[in-house]
DNA sequence: CGGTAGTGTGCGATTTACGAACAAATATCG
DNA sequence: CGATATTTGTTCGTAAATCGCACACTACCG
């Protein structure tokens, strides 16, 4: 409907880690958008403050954090779960995190951190593929099979690490474990060396409205022993959340 | 130059955590559009998949962070500074956080968080007034003096706590002390219980980038104690990251 | 010097935004 | 309870904006 809206966002979203600083030419080719509009675009951005400009490139402002925020902001999510991932995290000793879905991607929305053992830093915002991992299959199991099936897609999916699961016919099979389990358990498919498990949050009504994991350096304990220690206190915290979710 | 573009992120930013889910008229009224150019941008957004729509109610999607997110990605200070802010979080038990100016707040990009001492949580993205905060003064204290007294303003500042400095040259003059110490110290007036320290960032070229600080519980000793039991790490910190940063 | 790549600037055709008007829902009040 | 106000959502015609193309200009290189 209003296309010079989503025409700018698009630039915005051209800009990533691997491009923080692009010409005009570059985002009009990122985007696919003509030059002069892509022009039209970033300087209106400049103008605003969410964009800097230098004359020969642009960058990103911190105003367009505001952006961002503004939906953290009035997601009641992380603000009711994060101090019940704070004590989870402590009583536990390890890493908790919370996500929602979008499209196939899982995006953190609350996080506890303790120790460092992943090589990315993960932090609100932040996003993973749901296919490989533990938040992203309690997310998927969470929907009915053809849509799963969809987000997906045909494979084969990009395998992360030696472990991952790149058929997705073989995840549709862990998806229906994870409904009769109740929890998804992941050993190092995003990432050697990082094990999760997970439990879908369901709000008042019933609905699943998002994940909590925790994450843990991989060791020799089998994997069952991993569901047995962290299962109660998870599962304790699904509850208390239960109630608190809209 | 895109009065669209500039309309639509006037919308998104129209929604806050106060409202979170807002109707056409609110949205409207909330930044002086028309209802019915409101109403295109966010059936604009909707379809973009950044909003969602019951029908009544406008909510921002998940997706919306992919914008602030593109921002804080493309910054290279979070990945650069996120591993040293968790050594030296580590090291002095405390939690500390990187933050940068945009207009009259600070922006955190980077975070450590040890216990919870503020009644808010602060991460990547969250703001703060700059002229209540440690890193606020730092990074104050690097502006020519008459923009940073534009940045204050005429006065008075809100009185975020009983202690909180509300005349503008009150600050001012703690500007000028912040220069000749190399430091901001900033006791309770900000949210009483809170005591902070914080230190300017340069770059390899000598500019002021970020400001670096600590957060902790307010207790008994005198704030010069502060000052000496974690000035040392965060002046190492300060240099190290000296090198780093471009 | 010619080629390449990038930027800035008109200029029609098309699209969009504006404002008012209409329809529907909600609130107010006798 | 029913009728009138008031607010909200939607539609529509017109005026003004943008879009995409084309061309001129600069800088950089072989």
């Amino acid at each position: 409907m209003m296309g010079g809206l989503a025409k700018g966002l698009a630039v915005i979203e051209s800009f990533s880690a691997d491009r923080p600083r692009q010409s005009i030419a570059q985002v009009a080719a990122a985007t696919g958008l003509d030059r002069a509009t892509a022009r039209r675009c970033l300087l209106t951005l400049a103008q605003g403050g969410y964009a800097e400009y230098d004359g020969k490139f642009f960058t990103l402002a911190p105003r367009i954090l505001r952006l961002g925020t503004a939906c953290l902001a009035t997601m009641p999510l992380p603000r009711v779960v994060q101090p019940m991932l704070d004590d989870l995290s402590d009583r536990i000793g390890q890493s908790t995190s919370v996500s929602v879905l979008d499209g196939d991607e899982i995006v953190y929305v609350a996080r506890a951190a303790q120790l460092r053992v992943m090589s990315i830093s993960l932090m609100p915002g932040s996003r993973l593929p749901a296919y490989c991992t533990s938040m992203g299959r309690v997310l998927l199991a969470g929907l009915p099979e053809a849509e799963a099936r969809a987000i997906l897609g045909p494979g084969p999916l990009p395998a992360r690490s030696p472990r991952t699961l790149t058929d997705p016919e073989a995840v549709m099979a862990t998806l229906a474990r994870v409904r009769a389990d109740g929890h998804a358990l992941i050993d190092q498919e995003v990432e050697l060396g990082l094990r999760s498990m997970a439990v879908p949050l369901f709000n008042a009504r019933g609905a699943l409205v998002a994940a909590l994991n925790v994450g843990l350096a991989a060791g020799s304990e089998p994997m069952a022993e991993l569901a047995a220690r962290f299962g109660p206190p998870l599962r304790a915290t699904q509850a208390d959340l239960r109630a608190l979710l809209s």
